[in-house]
DNA sequence: GAATCTCATAAGTGTGTGCTTATGTGTTTG
DNA sequence: CAAACACATAAGCACACACTTATGAGATTC
């Protein structure tokens, strides 16, 4: 199943702190580190599981790797949300002025 | 972090598992352990989880308890997606049509 | 009110996960 | 080509997690 595979990388709140970060802008790995109390492999290691659920891509530069988010595993939680609009509430509305918003 | 508590409790199969079929209508704890090879012990122990994450709901019925879809964990992802919505490419045109059709 | 039913909790166990240190791989630079 | 750099992989360890059996808590039925 590979909606548990992103749920599960998203359930760990040091990878979902590193893909907010990474959602501010593309960066190598060890820019990434900067400010977060994590070793390089735990960084690599948390990288790794969030490529496989296609959270985020890699691109080879030099010695560098940029890493910049996916909009494949947002797509598939978007397509997995979808299945249970009938449960949303009035309150859907909001969420709908908050998209609009963004789209600006 | 809640968000991480909502993607930890639908990182296990089993638990999406039955969260899906109680989106497909609300239903007790052994209704829900119809077909699926569970004990009773940890199906009560999933709705646990998924009732602290806020995707579901109980409803005390005599010594029955019925068990729904909480919207609010719901509202909640869709609350975290919306934030990287920037990075949703033209592939969003499909999703929001699939969102259409699923609004009749 | 005793038996039965639905569900929750307790306690124990095997597996998975996130971390560490150590080392390997590939690239750039002197 | 040797040293330095960015990153990945290996191996080991502590802890979390999903499961089990056993038991407890409430509610219904006879």
């Amino acid at each position: 199943m590979i909606e548990t595979d992103i749920f599960k990388a998203l359930a760990d709140p040091t990878r979902c702190a590193i893909f907010e970060k990474l959602a501010t802008g593309s960066m190598n790995a060890s820019a990434l580190r900067e400010g977060m109390k994590i070793s390089q492999p735990a960084m690599s290691q948390h990288l790794s599981v969030l490529r496989n659920a296609r959270l985020v891509r890699e691109e080879r530069q030099g010695r560098f790797v940029n890493y910049e988010v996916d909009p494949d595993g947002l797509v598939l939680i978007a397509g997995w949300l979808a299945k249970y609009r009938a449960y949303w509430p009035a309150r859907i509305d909001a969420l709908k002025t908050l998209l609009k918003d963004m789209d600006q």
